[in-house]
DNA sequence: TTATAAATGTTATATTATTACATAACGTTA
DNA sequence: TAACGTTATGTAATAATATAACATTTATAA
């Protein structure tokens, strides 16, 4: 189980705005929509981001830029990633696939390194894009 | 086998400075790099790391933000990309391993996406940042 | 050779993210 | 509860990354 963490004011803000969103979000999206409650500059955005994804309750989408919330309540979080993204809609979702996760977590080369995180972004059409 | 393509003199001498460096490069980099060579924007930058991205000659760090020659000769080029990223000492090297390709370009799952490219980010220690 | 696409040059600006510094709130434990 | 260390906050400035808009030139190929 996900370890309980006590969110911070404008941990708890932003964290809900991203949440119920859906999707990804951009920071200064978010900067924008939480400026009536009194974050004001990127910084505190950013701040609130990081820890939110060091904790797991949200990712990164690196291609995008943009943060979304976990849709995965427990397991590897955030050192196993996993996301699919519909180059037309821009639509994200979490995957979450234990053979996949497994596949990957256990992944070792003959370089030397050890992996103890990894990131994966699938791209392609949703299956609504796909029928336009 | 890779597609032959004739870069363009901003491609050329941009391939080049990012092939030499062995490594990743960041596109202000690469712009300070290269204007003694007559490039003098940012845009020159972008619009040949685009290019050469497109065509499969670099790829993109994304989580660094980042560009780095393509050391995969031949195969499904950039649809299908995985990289080892040291946390420590930074230094990235794409992973070319069959097994995994074959994996990742084959999966698929009950989302109804078709996905047609994926890119993949491994992240740990490498050895000699292991042994400090 | 002419039309079309691709690449270039230039300026300005948009977007994403961090540095630096000051203060406040929280959690522990003596 | 006082003192301490840690975490979070507030604010201003700025750094780093990337694109828009427009004019012109070069390459390609019909």
């Amino acid at each position: 189980m996900q370890k309980e963490h006590n969110l911070s004011k404008n941990q708890k803000i932003i964290f809900d705005l991203i949440d119920k969103s859906g999707g990804p979000m951009k920071a200064y999206s978010i900067l924008f929509n939480v400026q009536k409650k009194g974050i004001k500059a990127p910084l505190q955005v950013y701040r609130a981001l990081d820890k939110l994804v060091e904790i797991g309750k949200i990712h990164k989408i690196e291609s995008r830029n943009a943060f979304i919330a976990c849709q995965n309540s427990s397991c590897q979080i955030s050192k196993a990633t996993a996301f699919s993204i519909c180059e037309s809609c821009e639509n994200v979702s979490e995957i979450s696939n234990s053979k996949l996760s497994k596949y990957l977590s256990n992944f070792s080369d003959d370089s030397g390194m050890k992996y103890s995180k990894y990131n994966l972004e699938f791209f392609g059409l949703c299956k609504k894009c796909k029928s336009k």
